[in-house]
DNA sequence: TGTACATCAGTGAACGCGCGTTCACTGATGTAC
DNA sequence: TGTACATCAGTGAACGCGCGTTCACTGATGTAC
């Protein structure tokens, strides 16, 4: 039953992409090697002729998904364009949309207090992916200034932190309110230093 | 081998107690009946005698957590009091301890993104805290201002965010600025409504 | 271009292991008299 | 207060199950001539 070489190559493609989607919706141990092949129609034993563990899985799964997260929201631009885009982020990242679908959303968000106890390839995937989510927040130059480094910091653990909540309580409100009041707060923290900049798109 | 009811009892609170450290330090499912009740030197079986289940367990072990956390912080005074006591919450919140014990720290940094994976029960039990830290994070009174409450919201929000991509990053510099950046904007933050009260403990 | 053979993508069963939960059993505790 | 018996906290083995990983096997693909 061996297969070409692309079809071998779109199957590495597919499990990845597959992965990536049912960590980011139900996390990493709840999400079997099984779980993964099945979703696709394949058996287990195949797997490892793509990927030399599950580990391994997860930690490109992570890349895979930061790199997508970071494609949508486009590449960076100067001026005026950085400022909308940085504002366009922080609504569809605090929208009801990104909270109630994490198999489409920033992996960042959807695994952060698990790969915590991960191993050291994982949690340096996840630290790649907040590097990327802190480059599209702001935009990092050479000379930034302590305020300035210390705002993306700020509107990134708040950004995070409110998608978290809000899809880990059961309070329906609280979840509702935890994205509201924090797209008005970092909407009016990231305008601070750009005044210069039209905003809402 | 009965045991008296006190020991009993004695039992039933140590289970929990450790359940509650053990959840915290290493997550819900990388953590088994057998490995709680072997730190206490007991067997499985016995367990069942304490707890319907392990999702039982769970919930408790969140509830007694975060009690655990509220008291750490005193109860509900008024005045200049209650400021300073939310400014040291935020200190003690934002501090390399915090962040480096999780199994003596807030329930609601440790689980929060494996909550959103967890049945009913686990979930209410999350809320419940997410409730008790919203509450000595600001004081909730009932005629509070929408700008009032988004700011509870918002510094909730933003300091879970920092310890949870504190412990789960492997950039030291991330983790230890993440935490400076927002405790800096979060004091601020929190002073600007109370501009009477004496900062800085 | 055609043929013979090596390669290897995917199968499906098996490996050892740990999980949550159940259960017959033990013997000290608690209770009824 | 003393005795007989019921209760039940904790034991330790077993239950069925799913996990990550391995492996002999298959047959189509890729390659050497």
């Amino acid at each position: 039953m061996r297969r070409s070489r692309e079809e071998a190559a779109e199957t590495r493609r597919n499990i990845l992409e597959t992965a990536s989607r049912l960590f980011r919706a139900r996390g990493i141990a709840p999400v079997s090697v099984a779980d993964v092949m099945a979703a696709l129609g394949l058996t287990v034993g195949g797997f490892y002729r793509h990927f030399a563990s599950k580990e391994a899985l997860v930690a490109e799964a992570i890349e895979a998904a930061s790199l997508e997260t970071v494609a949508r929201h486009g590449p960076t631009e100067r001026g005026a364009a950085r400022g909308r885009r940085a504002s366009a982020l922080l609504d569809a990242y605090l929208s009801h949309a990104h909270r109630d679908h994490p198999e489409h959303g920033c992996p960042v968000a959807a695994l952060c207090s698990e790969v915590a106890h991960e191993r050291p390839s994982t949690k340096e995937a996840f630290t790649r992916a907040l590097g990327r989510l802190l480059a599209i927040v702001g935009d990092g130059a050479k000379g930034e200034s302590r305020e300035a480094r210390d705002r993306r910091l700020r509107i990134a653990a708040s950004i995070v932190g409110a998608v978290v909540l809000a899809r880990a309580t059961s309070d329906a409100k609280v979840a509702d309110d935890v994205l509201d009041a924090v797209r008005r707060g970092a909407q009016r923290d990231a305008r601070r230093r750009r005044p210069a900049t039209s905003q809402r798109t």
